[in-house]
DNA sequence: ACAATATAGTTGCGAAAGCAACCATAGGGG
DNA sequence: CCCCTATGGTTGCTTTCGCAACTATATTGT
């Protein structure tokens, strides 16, 4: 039987449970308006941030697959959540933008957040949770110039 | 169109991101070993802390729900990298250890892992890095405590 | 001792997500 | 002008994962 005693905790393990966790945290509070957490991250970025982003757009933004971004556009988009225009100067793209229903349940999106947001840092000073945003946001950008460095 | 300017960025939208490239690049390394990304969490807790758990043990650990605590335990042990023992004192306990297979790589399975943590925390002081730890590890233990004060 | 309840593990199902292959349109170079 | 390459989006496939329902074994109360 194999028994190490306390390693150095990576910072991976942690990241992975509160992921899930705040998934299922999403999932649970957002199912009343029929949308699923694949879909709330790109619904709220349309929403607090700017619209009439293309899926390419959304896509970078959220570091998540074109092909997801496809597949949830299309989710919002039959809930009416979002609707989309051809770009005129590019017969390609799609822009999507939010349609008076998101707007119209702005607020309570929004306090799903906050909620969250104050679940996890619960006990944490304010500079603590400018700390944790600022190191969380470095790690961000750290992989993604890892991965830039690999051809990704 | 909406456009909100700068809004102050939530923790969840940094963690995921870092979740998924993490379980990316995780993917990527460990694909040679047969292994996939579901697997490696639970098969490194066994190796790089005790074997011997049950899967119960294993899923509140890591945790991750028992059904996909039995799934990844099976790829494994049809891996070669994890058998597993009945618990004699209680037949519904299955009691998971790792086998010599599983031994012969730690040290490439530690790598994966230290050079993850390093490419994440790449310009981060020691101080930093105990920081990340320390934030990361308290708002897991938040969510955690959340959820068990939601009878979860 | 036996019925009721709790615990450990398994299976079916559906959602989320990445990758690869594909289609359509755009833009450049001969 | 046409071929070649790049870009934006879609679809098929696979893996991961949570939830709910189920089976089997243990435990508890009467």
């Amino acid at each position: 039987m194999v028994n190490k005693g306390q390693h150095k905790k990576s910072f991976i393990k942690a990241i992975s449970a509160i992921y899930r966790y705040s998934q299922i945290y999403i999932g649970e509070n957002i199912k009343k308006y029929h949308i699923g957490k694949g879909q709330w991250s790109f619904l709220t970025q349309l929403l607090f941030k700017a619209d009439g982003l293309t899926q390419e757009e959304l896509s970078e933004k959220l570091h998540i697959d074109k092909a997801n971004t496809a597949r949830a556009v299309k989710k919002l988009e039959a809930e009416g959540y979002v609707y989309w225009e051809g770009d005129p100067r590019d017969a390609r793209k799609k822009r999507i933008y939010v349609t008076g229903k998101s707007l119209e349940f702005e607020e309570e999106f929004h306090q799903v957040f906050k909620n969250l947001n104050k679940i996890l840092s619960k006990g944490f000073t304010e500079e603590e949770r400018e700390i944790t945003r600022n190191l969380l946001f470095r790690m961000l950008d750290n992989i993604v110039e890892y991965r830039s460095s690999q051809g990704k």
